[in-house]
DNA sequence: CGACGATGTTACCGGAGGTAACACCCTGGT
DNA sequence: ACCAGGGTGTTACCTCCGGTAACATCGTCG
């Protein structure tokens, strides 16, 4: 009970907006408050926050929380769509960059690990899948991470000439990039390996068929790698 | 952890039970009974199974899991290492190859594909990250993976010459990769929109630098793109 | 004023992971 | 033969989660 403060709403009158049924208008500017608190929740705990939590910190009860999201799976596509903006529309842009097509990548590349380095709460909201699907696969990539890699897709569509086989590769492009990009950004996120130019020339070099082009160690320690076949090593 | 209670286990004593050889079927087979269980449950529940489920399957109660793995975790990462085995040891053997390098990466690609078509839901339980981590990152990829991603590190570290960077470059290298194919494969599995092989064929022409080497479409209707002066590449 | 709609509450449900306490049964020492 | 001990298993319970039902309240409209 540490909270009534916000009951005071103003403005629309419905005489003077006709158009709009709600004159209370509190619906939007709470949702707004209450997408606020969760995305406070989410910062400090993590995308695990329990919506108790969330309302907690909202000045409210769980029930309120449903009414306005449904579930909580609302509650997170809410709370995604809103920062998916920010992040999409930066890929977006750093896609249609016009520029030379290596420096067009490594934009791309910058643009999504500055946005992960910014706010990684968010971030590890964005890319975490949702656990609810029961059977089979096809949510390696959070929606958000879709929308991406859908971005991905139709830039290279777009934009390079890959021949009869245009449709599948880009598809499989996008996905894979994007993939490529959340693992080794994750990782970079996490261990801070090095400068994140640096990162970026990594994977845009990889992008770039370094792989490919790079010769082949002399013939250093040749890949027998002791493979233990099943030992039993029992109680140890 | 299971600090509780039962200290003094793994019953063969050397010297009183010279025979080593526990006619109780008291841990091993129990466990591996438990672990096929479990299994077949998964198999058909998908990697959200219930504790009390995978019980029910086994003909037990759920107390004895929890004696047997200590929490659900150890379930999992129990099953887990059961099955990372096999694709792992695929993987691993993959790379070690001694084939061309193209035909070593497709081959690795291929045995990747092969493994998560032949049992999808098990795959599903491999690559699904452990949602206990509360802060910040690190976990894109599940330990399984991270695992085929060190392998990849390993195998690009000791069979290609990247100069001064080597280090950093394999293992940024080795988890957008392995990110990569599983994004990828995900889709693919998903939607199956080509056969494996065209699908080894897309990931593989995109790490050979397919996307750098690729013409520009002729005109690529970019909406506001007028003229493409040298606008300044950023960061050199 | 009364009706209505939106806001808020408490109390509850079913199911999850996890644990405590107890019962059985087989082995082995004296 | 008997009792102790460490394995097997059980029932019953805890806490916390997402989600819901039913009730209380306030302000506006007719």
């Amino acid at each position: 009970m540490l909270v009534t403060g916000v009951n005071a709403q103003a403005g629309v009158n419905p005489r003077t907006d006709p158009d709009s049924q709600e004159k209370r208008m509190s619906r939007e500017p709470r949702r707004e408050q209450l997408l606020n608190a969760a995305d406070r929740v989410i910062q400090r705990d993590g995308p695990g926050a329990s919506m108790n939590a969330i309302a907690a910190e909202a000045g409210i009860t769980k029930p309120i929380l449903y009414r306005h999201f449904g579930d909580r799976n609302g509650l997170i596509s809410a709370l995604t769509e809103r920062h998916t903006g920010g992040l999409l529309a930066a890929v977006r842009a750093a896609l249609a960059e016009p520029l030379e097509r290596r420096d067009r990548v490594e934009h791309v590349l910058d643009t999504y690990l500055a946005g992960i380095e910014a706010r990684p709460q968010v971030y590890r909201l964005l890319t975490h899948p949702e656990p609810g699907d029961p059977t089979g696969a096809g949510n390696a990539l959070a929606p958000a991470l879709k929308q991406i890699a859908e971005e991905i897709t139709r830039a290279v569509q777009g934009q390079i000439d890959l021949g009869a086989d245009r449709d599948l590769l880009a598809e499989a492009w996008g996905r894979g990039i994007t993939g490529m990009v959340l693992a080794a950004g994750d990782w970079w996120l996490e261990s801070r390996p090095c400068s994140r130019t640096r990162m970026v020339q990594a994977l845009a070099d990889l992008l770039w068929g370094r792989l490919a082009a790079a010769a082949d160690l002399p013939t250093a320690v040749l890949p027998t790698i002791p493979v233990e076949p099943e030992a039993e090593p029992d109680a140890g």
